[in-house]
DNA sequence: TGAGATATGTCAACAAGGCTGACATAAAAT
DNA sequence: ATTTTATGTCAGCCTTGTTGACATATCTCA
């Protein structure tokens, strides 16, 4: 089959003719892609968690709070998006096992600061490391610029509105 | 700080100085941005899915049965990675309310053949589109490759096992 | 043809991890 | 002194996952 005229060559797929709106293909790529990576993503702490007693929601609280040490519990909800008492009873038993510590607010006295334990950071790397290897692995094909597009894929998947909070999380309060 | 002396210079973070090994250190921004982009895209849906008494779980069946029309029960219990008892709970649902029709398979009559109805096709194609706008808005900035390094990215976050399949679910049975 | 394997359906019970609503306390802010 | 804020907690419910047991229809193969 023959290319398009030229002129009504687009570059994105869904304006062929002239811009003109096709009602819009959904991009069932991407869309079905981000499912398949993210449930195998999640899935290889699984094992580990188990021996501790621990689920994914254990995961995501001891990882923010692992990476971000004196966290309040209001910051970890705007994280997690869950409500206190979810937050909670997954917090008290990390607490309990002795993972994550909670300290009073200096500043602000009703506050709470979450630190993870020494064991809580071993936790947190050991899972860390193992989801890291699946990253590297599907970075270790992929041209120098990728790992770059990707991230930048990822940040504008985000709420607009959150974008910068998540910014300043993930890459630090320093960088731009 | 002056740079590292040129020779000892490493394209991968990961191995300084001359391949050691770095007890590597964990892609947390990677890490973490997979679960904030999977945080919002997947919640985008909630809404719609609320007002037919619906939630994550029916979305994710209905999409694949829209997707692969004729999909077997067992084809989706390994797309989604659940026991048949979850499965049928919802599918049940979905079934009741007109959104997917369940036939006897043709060739081998112990299998059902999944077909979305017109009602189904319409809230599933409502659904990727509302998350295609999503994508299509972090694409949009991107250069034109940063698609093709996404898709190859999360391709190979998946399963090597799993990998093949997904592929020729996700892009057809005929594209390589 | 008859035995066994396979694809599916279903019941019951339970677990993880969300939710809402109500209420309590301590500390900060006004 | 009053009100607001940050947190904790109790109780109950929902969604969506799990296991185990068992039933049925159909296919496959000796």
């Amino acid at each position: 089959m023959p290319d398009a005229i030229p002129a009504f060559k687009r570059h994105s797929p869904d304006q062929s003719r002239n811009g003109e709106i096709l009602a819009e293909m959904p991009a069932y790529d991407l869309i079905e892609l981000l499912f398949f990576a993210y449930r195998d993503f999640v899935s290889d702490p699984d094992r580990i968690l188990g021996e501790y007693g621990f689920g994914r929601a254990h995961h995501r609280v001891l990882h923010f709070v692992s990476r971000q040490p004196g966290l309040t519990i209001a910051e970890l909800l705007d994280i997690l998006r869950i409500t206190k008492q979810s937050l909670n009873r997954v917090l008290k038993e990390l607490i309990e096992k002795g993972f994550i510590e909670s300290r009073t607010g200096t500043a602000d006295r009703r506050q709470r600061l979450l630190f993870a334990t020494p064991q809580g950071h071993d936790l947190a790397l050991k899972l860390a490391k193992l989801q890291t290897r699946r990253i590297m692995r599907a970075l270790a094909d992929a041209e120098p610029a990728a790992k770059e597009a990707v991230s930048r894929y990822l940040l504008c998947l985000i709420d607009p509105d959150d974008r910068e909070h998540v910014k300043r999380l993930v890459f630090g309060p320093g960088k731009t």
